[in-house]
DNA sequence: GCGATCAGCT
DNA sequence: CACAGCTGATCGC
């Protein structure tokens, strides 16, 4: 430990780092981050800026430091190894999953670093080919030594359509129902695109609650969004607030259907059991054909994904595979098109979690596992527990260990059983220099 | 009273 | 189980 010195923290709020960096404000994001913290120079997007002050009233705004999109910044911090200057170059880039979310490119004496955050690689659009050519363009010819990537759906059971195809269909849903209420679930941030889309689509009005209207005037959506609403029968509330008793109680007032953007099924109350009236059932949406990236055409309902097309749940509430991570084949066509020579899952907790190595493995750059640099560490938490070792006290089981150790044989399409491993200690990491 | 952590819920 | 939260209880300072 005493010889660790940290250099930077990504998403990681704790002491020790000279430099600290925000992908985006997602609470699971910002553990440890509050009002009064002050450990050093806060680095993020120029949209979470902005909303910073809403979501830390009072933070000491002269710790927050911009990042322009697709430029490289330069960072002066002192080597804990040399105890002389060092110099970390960064690079924001459009993560395309909330407003404001990037991810980071890091070059320094440590080498090439991409920690991306939450992202979606929805390859198809015009964010996302500026986003790779920024990425390609930031690299040139360099190898990336590591990735720190979202692995939330790294799993080939996690399909799902591209946002633009999930919103029509949840603007198909509303127009299907002319004369009901709507109330789509949303959290603090994210998904304004989906709402932007069902605005202008049916050209009507979306209330929000005050707090998320005041968000969205920080974001410069000023005209689509009201908390009056007597203005449209289409509202966007907290997604704690949707549940089957509040649609039941909102039927007796009026006739309301919710809808929830997900890229995972609306079916937590159905496992929970607590009513057995909602078996899943075919809707008239279900069975829509959908266009892949590649032109094929696949009708996602008759995958074996846990989320494909819009499902009716629950007689007032339809799920839709609106998502703000990427699904499997995106994270895959990402790793491919990237290749770099370590990758890391930062995600560590999910019922389907595996090593993106598991997976991926077989896409890396192609470098002896001696060569592989040890350069970069991952330091999770007072429990001691990395993600390289992914050894956890009193709950390791074979099952993980032997799961782990294979790890490119994933490539071939072996398929392996639900493991659940650590709890979500948090989602953030420490770079620490570790040469020998 | 405040921050951190956790249980329970959606 | 979970996406990303919210609320409330408890503990230490």
């Amino acid at each position: 430990m005493n010889m660790d010195r940290g250099l930077i923290s990504v998403d990681r709020w704790a002491d020790g780092s000279q430099a600290y960096f925000l992908t985006h404000l997602h609470a699971d994001h910002t553990n440890g981050l509050s009002s009064s913290w002050k450990k050093g120079p806060l680095f993020c997007s120029h949209i979470t800026a902005t909303i910073f002050p809403i979501k830390f009233p009072n933070f000491n705004l002269s710790l927050l430091r911009v990042l322009e999109i697709g430029r490289w910044h330069s960072i002066s911090l002192v080597s804990p190894l040399t105890r002389s200057e060092t110099i970390v170059n960064v690079m924001a880039i459009d993560a395309h999953h909330c407003p404001g979310a990037v991810m980071f490119l890091f070059r320094g004496d440590f080498g090439n670093m991409l920690y991306t955050g939450d992202f979606r690689w929805e390859s198809n659009s015009e964010r996302a080919v500026i986003g790779r050519s920024m990425l390609l363009g930031a690299l040139k010819n360099d190898k990336l030594d590591i990735i720190y990537m979202d692995n939330t759906y790294c799993h080939p059971s996690y399909t799902f359509p591209s946002r633009e195809v999930a919103a029509k269909e949840v603007v198909d849903i509303i127009a299907a129902h002319p004369e009901h209420d709507v109330v789509i679930a949303i959290d603090t941030l994210g998904k304004e695109e989906l709402l932007l889309h069902i605005a202008k689509t049916l050209d009507i009005k979306i209330w929000v609650w005050p707090e998320r209207l005041q968000i969205m005037h920080l974001l410069g959506l000023n005209d689509i969004f009201t908390t009056r609403t007597s203005l449209t029968r289409v509202r966007a509330v907290p997604r704690y607030s949707l549940s089957s008793s509040t649609l039941e109680e909102l039927n007796i007032l009026r006739p309301t259907i919710g809808i929830m953007p997900s890229g995972l099924p609306w079916m937590m109350e159905a496992y929970k059991g607590k009513k057995a009236t909602w078996l899943p059932q075919p809707s008239q949406y279900s069975g829509s054909k959908l266009s892949t990236k590649d032109g094929i055409e696949t009708n996602h309902s008759e995958l074996n994904g846990i989320s494909s097309g819009p499902k009716r749940y629950h007689q007032y509430i339809y799920s839709v595979p609106y998502s703000d991570h990427s699904c499997f084949s995106e994270i895959k066509e990402f790793v491919s098109l990237l290749q770099p020579v370590n990758l890391k899952g930062i995600v560590l907790k999910s019922p389907l979690y595996i090593d993106p190595l598991y997976h991926f493995g077989c896409l890396l750059e192609a470098v002896q596992p001696s060569e592989r640099r040890q350069k970069f560490r991952r330091i999770d938490s007072e429990s001691g527990d990395s993600v390289q070792t992914s050894t956890v006290a009193g709950k390791g089981n074979s099952t993980k260990n032997r799961i782990r150790r294979r790890a490119h044989p994933g490539c071939l399409g072996i398929r392996i059983r639900r493991v659940s491993l650590l709890r979500r200690s948090q989602s953030g990491a420490k770079i620490v220099e570790t040469d020998v």
